[in-house]
DNA sequence: ATTAGTTATAGTCAAAATGACTAGAACTAA
DNA sequence: TTAGTTCTAGTCATTTTGACTATAACTAAT
């Protein structure tokens, strides 16, 4: 379950986006679904997942966390399924240069179709977990690269939480927190006044995952 | 991983619990450890979660929640061994009448030795959860009755949180909370002035897990 | 060169939430 | 009747939040 900033096709501010490949088996042939795949015994659970992420899109995820695991009786049609689910972030230039094909697309976070499984069901959940962790944590960090600006920031929180911030309350609120440091650049190119450029210092979060695998 | 609230041996105040079973066989035999058991191929993760907990306690939870999932490489020495953990709240009447023996004892959530395999860590983790979920949410009043006092709400707050906080203070939040009902009745025999019941009306939470079961 | 347009940024002010505290109400036990 | 205890309502200063105003600093058009 990937998560990305694109800029919105219309209105050309950033949106979520999250890349889905089409099955090409049964149950579901055809449809769209999550990338995922099997565990195998010699790899930790964020190891497992980092790599299917790898292998089917072509990311490397900047944050990544355990979301849940899914075990009811019919969501596959075939057999028993486990799903340890894991969400991740992932930044722009990232995205830019991920592989898309025929079997692997990206999609408005908003605007799924019918996918396989009960992955719609997933996503719904990520989506809930991933505005929630903004309200309170400091992760929106981890959708941008390395400088950003403050305006930047909160059109990732205005497209997350889908509803627009007072930018002055915002300034205030980012600046009051420890883990934004100025810098002494300021974004060039614009065709108004020049933002000043920040960037985000602290570490990734608090999972019993995040600690380093032996 | 089950938590209950106990009348402390010192001070008398209600204090966390822990229901601990003894290892009966290797690894790590005769170490205290969480209660689990394997997932058949006919019940949900939950039902699973539930029934363990049934058979190894006899404890019915008033509350039930997906922890995490625990997949690291060496946490048995044995063999690769994944565990979806979950943790329950119990009600004190529940708790009392849980079946202790030679094999299942409570332990204090404090004052742990140390458990088999990364039961101590899993612990960690699930208190870390537990006060987290406390701060905001409204869970605290899982680990009570149907009808309690205020007093009581804040007492569970300071055995979990481990401060005390202000009683005046404390009451306007919680009568601030609109799943708080006032009840017209008043708990009698204390040794002063009776407190007026209160009862919870809200809902558990808003887990995946939390719908029914088919 | 000047002006209009746009965003960045700082600051003000009232409303709401929080923390520390006071005081009376209502019971029990001596 | 009085002392001791907790329950409960309320005050007040401080902090946080939300709505808003105003100036700064740039680009693009005239």
């Amino acid at each position: 379950m990937i998560f990305a900033l694109r800029p919105s096709e219309r209105s050309g501010r950033p949106t979520l986006w999250i890349p889905l490949v089409r099955r090409i088996r049964e149950p579901f042939k055809g449809l769209w679904a999550l990338p995922g795949g099997p565990l195998t015994h010699s790899e930790s659970l964020p190891d497992a997942a980092s790599r299917n992420l790898q292998e089917t899109t072509g990311l490397a995820p900047s944050y990544l966390e355990q979301l849940y695991a899914f075990g009811g009786l019919h969501r596959s049609p075939t057999q028993r399924v486990v799903s340890i689910v894991y969400w991740a972030l992932v930044q722009p230039t990232e995205a830019a240069l991920a592989a898309e094909s025929e079997n692997v697309r990206w999609f408005r976070a908003d605007r799924l179709g019918e996918l396989a499984f009960d992955h719609n069901a997933i996503i719904e959940y990520a989506l809930w977990r991933l505005r929630n962790k903004m309200a309170y944590g400091s992760i929106a960090y981890h959708l941008l690269g390395e400088y950003f600006t403050l305006a930047q920031v909160r059109e990732v929180y205005e497209a997350v939480l889908d509803r627009e911030l007072d930018p002055a309350n915002f300034r205030r609120q980012v600046k009051a927190t420890p883990e934004i440091e100025e810098t002494d650049q300021y974004l060039q190119g614009g065709k108004h006044r020049p933002p000043r450029l920040y960037r985000f210092t602290g570490r990734p979060g608090l999972d019993p995952d995040n600690r380093s695998t032996p």
